[in-house]
DNA sequence: GAAATAAGAAACTAATAGTACCTTATTCAC
DNA sequence: GTGAATAAGGTACTATTAGTTTCTTATTTC
């Protein structure tokens, strides 16, 4: 693979498997940063964090180092703008089926989907190259708590739901308890690097959180 | 600092601020390996685990790379070592004070004390690292959920124990609620970076883990 | 005391990060 | 349209670290 680059690299014109057609143009600007971070995307799943070199995405991307390094000063800033750009973003809008329940395994599911997308290794990457908490923060589907994220806020919607339902009485819910379910998906994912199952989530559901919020 | 250790490196005798004393003798065996092993925890201490490297802990030691690299394969394998040896283990004996509350109180604070002294950097260095868990779940202490650790066998103790008194009930107790204190402990470290606040403790125990077990 | 073992020492390869420098295509201002 | 400014292409370079190899020599073992 790694004589496959290579060639890629030195040949000007031919189509290799994980490379863009022949170019004639030179790409710049808007252009020429999405082929970089389609191409950090794709590596990212094909190689994992780990593994990924800003050479190799230069490469796949047919450009050079120079050109990546210019944008993005280190690969975990390039991999948090890939992410940024290309990490599918949980459903926008809040369940409301009338039933806290329902509207907890919908959110939960929503928002494990995309953690499981990113993957252990990569938060893992991130987290150990980043302990500015800052960069990584800034992926709102990943995002660390203490700051008021979309997840944070459609938990509190739909507990207000069930409130003016009378299914929970919410005067005695402290962040903590807020923030519970969320923590324990990405403590999930970090831990276990396997998929979340829907067992998973019915357990921090009906086993842990409803218990502690109805009463 | 780089240029001190290489002088320590080609210096044969004198002592520097972080190494042994001068010797004469040629260590082997058990007595090298403690060397070694007290240089990386030493090591880690002083630079953290990103910024550990072999050529490092080897010089601390007053040895070489190869000697290193003939007893642990890599910078993952010597620093499980390391904590395996050197690492404050949790209290031997489960609390028993009468109380629930109280017993889990002392029991997180003795299992978040070596937590913290590990650090998360090190934590999610060797997470990154070494995706196989078997290697990190051979340290006690940070061990991951799946297998029984010593810390769930004090858990359910301590839960025995308050069924005996009419505290809980235990029939509908499942694994994952058993887990979850040290879980969140777990997670906490890794998430914030920061010490373990006797709030925190106090918020698992008495906003979420007590309201779940005792009906 | 000889043979086996393992430490000491140093040199070496390979991978990668990150930088520097120069050439050249493209854009933009006039 | 022309010329200056900008940014990409391309390459070579330094520095760091991992990990290996090889040889010498001290120490243990039998």
């Amino acid at each position: 693979m790694d004589e496959q680059k290579i060639k890629e690299q030195s040949r000007v014109g031919g189509a290799g498997s994980k490379v863009d057609p022949p170019r004639e143009t030179r790409r710049r600007g808007e252009i020429l940063e999405t082929a970089i971070l389609q191409a950090a995307w794709d590596e990212l799943s094909d190689v994992g964090y780990t593994h990924l070199t800003i050479e190799g995405v230069a490469v796949r991307a047919r450009t050079n180092k120079a050109v990546v390094y210019r944008r993005w000063g280190n690969k975990a800033k390039l991999v948090v703008a890939t992410l940024q750009r290309y990490l599918p973003k949980p459903p926008r809008d809040v369940p409301d089926t009338g039933n806290l329940r329902n509207d907890m395994l919908i959110l939960l599911r929503g928002i494990a989907q995309p953690l499981q997308t990113v993957g252990a290794e990569t938060i893992q990457g991130l987290m150990a190259e980043y302990l500015s908490k800052d960069l990584i923060a800034s992926i709102p589907q990943i995002m660390h708590p203490g700051t008021e994220s979309k997840s944070t806020i459609a938990m509190k919607t739909i507990l207000k739901q069930a409130e003016l339902r009378g299914e929970v009485h919410l005067e005695n819910l402290n962040p903590r308890i807020i923030s519970l379910p969320i923590d324990l998906l990405r403590y999930e994912i970090l831990i276990t690097h396997e998929p979340i199952s829907d067992r998973t989530i019915h357990e921090i559901v009906d086993d842990i959180f409803l218990p502690i919020v109805q009463v």
